[in-house]
DNA sequence: GTATAGATACGATACAGTATCGTAATTATA
DNA sequence: TATAATTACGATACTGTATCGTATCTATAC
């Protein structure tokens, strides 16, 4: 790819730079095909189109379709913000709720569904969703439990991780069987989790 | 669909009659396709070639290739066997077992990716496998916990719904997160969950 | 004989990726 | 300063392939 011929600043190459908005567009397009459309109907030609470029221009960058795909899910990145409510059930509350705003927003989850059944023929979609996305989120929900067990508030066996999984897997689940995430499911779920992980008060 | 014409024993429409393993083996491929490959990429040209018949075959049987996915999924449903160990914790433990065996199996995640990804352009896909597969299972769980609650061991606050999504989508999450589901993981979902739900002992 | 099943071939369309042209934008050179 | 050289760009056309759905023919079951 000829940007990585990386220049410096005093050996400009000759002849017409590239503008970086250009790659910056194409690339905010992408993935909002990618999340609407998912990996195969997402096509060249409307990300193009929507860009405002040509196809060339998209391959002067990229050099394939997976590519360009996985370019755009590399700038991906939870917006999440930290939480400090003063108490572990709020922070894992409020976490979960912020949370759950993204996977309703529209096409969060067939992002999900979109690496998911792609894993077969473009792995590197799921690998990046689980490095920029998947990850980070965890380590949100797995920072606040671990700040609480350095606090003594967690039982000795508790396992954060099957802990931090319910806590996420629980939106999959109800998305899964209902399309909707209810209002106040948040709070159910890390009451009970809460219940299962928590030292017990003697 | 000419299916549609039930005919009595006695009134036999004239011409060829069809085959029925016919329409079984299509279906068959259509779903292992489905699962496998998505919906984009399961073609009805490969579909007619490995379930030996000619596409004509197929479409006097399903009008278009979205009719042949919704069919082909409604056909599932869910195989895993109820369970009664004589408690509750092992029946829940048996039940998620039994699970994880059907998510790990080939292909097991990816037609969930697949119906989540198409739920904007095919709906039918995703609304038949909440009802066919996510259904059943959760009602397996819920089975469970409600004999659990019968019995007086949950609290009369317990969210049944609430743990039976967190019990589903922590395979969910952890697979998503990693790709794998470690030996024992139900048991630690199911003991953090029940240490969540259960009575207490006074 | 009749109607349907099944097979092969086809038309239409979409799409990834490539080639070409004229113009734009920059640096280098005379 | 003007020109040459170089790369970027949009527009357009093209190539080869894949795929859905249909047309046309022969074969089959009753």
């Amino acid at each position: 790819m000829g940007y990585g011929m990386q220049k410096k600043e005093e050996e400009r190459a000759p002849g017409r730079p590239r503008d970086p908005e250009t790659e910056e567009r194409i690339l905010e397009v992408a993935l909002r095909l990618l999340s609407a459309d998912g990996y195969s109907r997402m096509s060249l030609d409307t990300v193009a189109a929507e860009a405002g470029v040509s196809k060339p221009t998209i391959y002067r960058r990229w050099s394939s379709k997976a590519d360009l795909a996985t370019a755009a899910l590399r700038t991906m990145q939870v917006a999440e913000p930290k939480v400090d409510t003063g108490s572990t059930v709020g922070d894992l509350v409020a976490a979960l709720e912020n949370f759950s705003r993204s996977l309703l927003r529209p096409n969060g989850m067939s992002l999900i569904g979109t690496v998911l059944a792609e894993e077969g023929h473009t792995p590197e979609l799921l690998r990046l969703f689980r490095e920029r996305i998947v990850g980070p989120r965890r380590a949100i929900l797995r920072g606040i439990l671990h700040r609480a067990a350095a606090r003594g508030e967690l039982r000795e066996d508790a396992d954060v991780d099957a802990a931090v999984q319910m806590l996420v897997g629980g939106f999959y689940a109800r998305y899964l069987a209902s399309g909707r995430i209810p209002a106040g499911f948040a709070r159910e779920m890390v009451g009970i989790v809460w219940g299962g992980v928590a030292q017990r008060r003697r």
